[in-house]
DNA sequence: GACAAAATTGTAAGCGCTTACACTTTTGGC
DNA sequence: GCCAAAAGTGTAAGCGCTTACAATTTTGTC
């Protein structure tokens, strides 16, 4: 095979007898070029297969072809769900799809927004994935002038889709409710506290409210969103002395926890104790979880839809949207009617 | 904030009182270049706050500043740990990730090796995580004259990091032996044949011959990597009407199926049978998985500085390596002695 | 048809960097 | 000290694209 000489817009206007201005426009289905002229250089560029330069374009002024997907980790199941789904979209409307990991550590988290400037040269657009902002991180963002969509993360300048995480909540709790529980347990995020309510923490209030049934304090315990973390709460939970007959825990790995723990302290699930999450995690059918599902890869696809529209038309600085998407009750195997 | 100019070469060349060649040279570290100018130049671009634009630098003929990692999938527990781990030390290194998954299809697969001459000028380097090449790919591959490294991938014309499965399958079932078990049964990938033994069932089989026992064709069945594909596989075993006393599976997700299989069926693990995987998946830990353990993270990390190396000083054509990192032998709950 | 306005196309000047090559300074052997 | 070789530095020509702005063609109107 020859090494032969990278095709140029040059090669591409030779052949189709217009200058590389008009080739340049063309290619870019930008206004004032005449149909045959566009029809022209279509076909020569095809013929020659051509494909600009990346770095060429970029550095002309136009765009760079790629954004940036932020997380706050990758390993987790949700992010590399929705990463995958977006990287699709992205890569369909020809974007190339730079993955940054903020790793779940404050120094990386620091040193992305520090560099943020510098990102903003090398891609066009911005995916950010539940990453809670600081009012300074919200600026600098801002100032950054990237095009930015996002993944469940409410109130922003831009557009974002997400869960209503408080109907969630909700569902999962009504199903409790309505199985005849009323001793209710929360293994609650622990960004949850008194002061800043989280919305999954006022689903389950507002479930609570609705059966004239108050949120008593023992009952409540904060977990992470590890199975650890959620076995560590749910331990808490029993030598507390308390007893719930149903554990609402806040995600489904929290959920997992909270099945082993109760299962080393000779408990059954649901013959003494029902527990149901929010997620339906993979392992989740396979332990027969009752959760309620979202659907992440949508969420990903979904705004990734938004950015790459955002991108296209830059021009119109429509209002950002904010884009809701259903949650599904999924009743399995670990909750059952109060006895 | 003021929008203030972009920092460029030539602003660090006039501040450091030299030419911006010696600047390009200086902050690329190439030889020829005084001690005192290597410090001038350097002391003018931290104050300045300068960052070669990339797209600049490519245009020029210098790097992209950044590499693609390939994955069959990018949801996937092990691929997306691997990538993590990638990503950190790219990034580390100043690089960009970009992410390619071939999402378990072949159409994307096609496409990814059509586009990779494209692709060959928007990175410098190339991480490969498991995809299996024929030879068409592979010619592709060493075609576009990408720097190349690898995960689990045996054979190559590059560096490569992985597990010795053949082994890592030999301790597992040599554990099983251990314990007293010589009606083994096995899950073996699908990707297994006759006529092709994957390694894993090389080492599965080298055990069993060590012991003098030989290989029962109706105790192996084929299973996929998922849980459901473990189920599957275990159901056919069980209707088959064998009677295993233990069962490896070639991957902790396929045990986790047979283990759902095994309790629907009511067999108990492991006092009727004991089960045993390769991986440490996540939640093998939670299901008290007996296992041979691999670091995940580990070789996507190695892969990638390998691939820095050999980015950094592309002069030296060294013979690629092939590094076997450790497995270890991880005894839960899921294996235990005859009875 | 004539002419101004609108639509289309072309010219040429960069974007910020790398690098071949020319030029200047330093080094070291005698 | 002298001079060639080595080491360091500068000049300038691109890399392939975008985009003002100028030039040209088409269109529409009277």
């Amino acid at each position: 095979m020859v090494r032969t000489h990278r095709v140029t817009i040059q090669d591409v206007a030779v052949l189709s007898g217009l200058s590389i201005c008009t080739v340049s426009r063309a290619l870019r289905k930008l206004p004032n070029v005449s149909d045959k002229a566009q029809a022209r250089v279509a076909e020569a560029a095809s013929k020659l297969g051509y494909k600009a330069s990346a770095a060429a374009s970029r550095l002309a002024g136009g765009s760079t072809g790629s954004v940036a997907i932020v997380a706050p980790t990758a390993t987790s199941w949700f992010f590399s769900q929705a990463v995958e789904a977006a990287e699709e979209v992205l890569g369909d409307s020809g974007y190339d799809t730079v993955l940054i990991s903020l790793r779940n550590k404050a120094s990386v988290r620091k040193q992305f927004f520090a560099d943020l400037e510098n990102l903003a040269q090398r891609v066009d657009g911005l995916l950010l994935l539940n990453v809670d902002l600081d009012p300074g991180e919200m600026e600098a963002l801002e100032a950054c002038g990237l095009a930015t969509a996002s993944v469940g993360m409410g109130n922003v300048p831009w557009d974002n889709v997400g869960i209503d995480d408080e109907h969630a909540a909700w569902q999962a709790t009504q199903h409790l409710l309505g199985l005849g529980h009323w001793d209710l347990a929360v293994l609650s995020s622990n960004e949850h506290s008194v002061v800043t309510e989280t919305p999954r923490f006022r689903g389950f209030r507002r479930a609570l409210d609705e059966h004239h049934l108050t949120v008593h304090p023992d009952l409540v315990v904060a977990a992470g969103p590890g199975i650890d973390d959620g076995r560590r709460a749910m331990i808490e939970l029993i030598t507390r002395g308390v007893k719930p007959t149903a554990v609402f825990a806040h995600c489904d790995e929290a959920a997992f926890g909270a099945l082993t723990a109760l299962r080393e302290y000779g408990l059954s699930v649901p013959k003494n104790v029902s527990v149901i999450g929010i997620d339906d995690h993979p392992m989740s059918w396979f332990l027969g979880l009752s959760t309620v599902a979202q659907p992440v890869a949508d969420q990903g696809a979904f705004a990734a839809n938004l950015l790459c529209e955002r991108l296209l038309n830059n021009e119109s600085p429509h209002q950002p949207s904010n884009h809701l998407l259903d949650t599904k009750l999924i009743e399995r195997k670990t909750t059952r009617h109060k006895r």
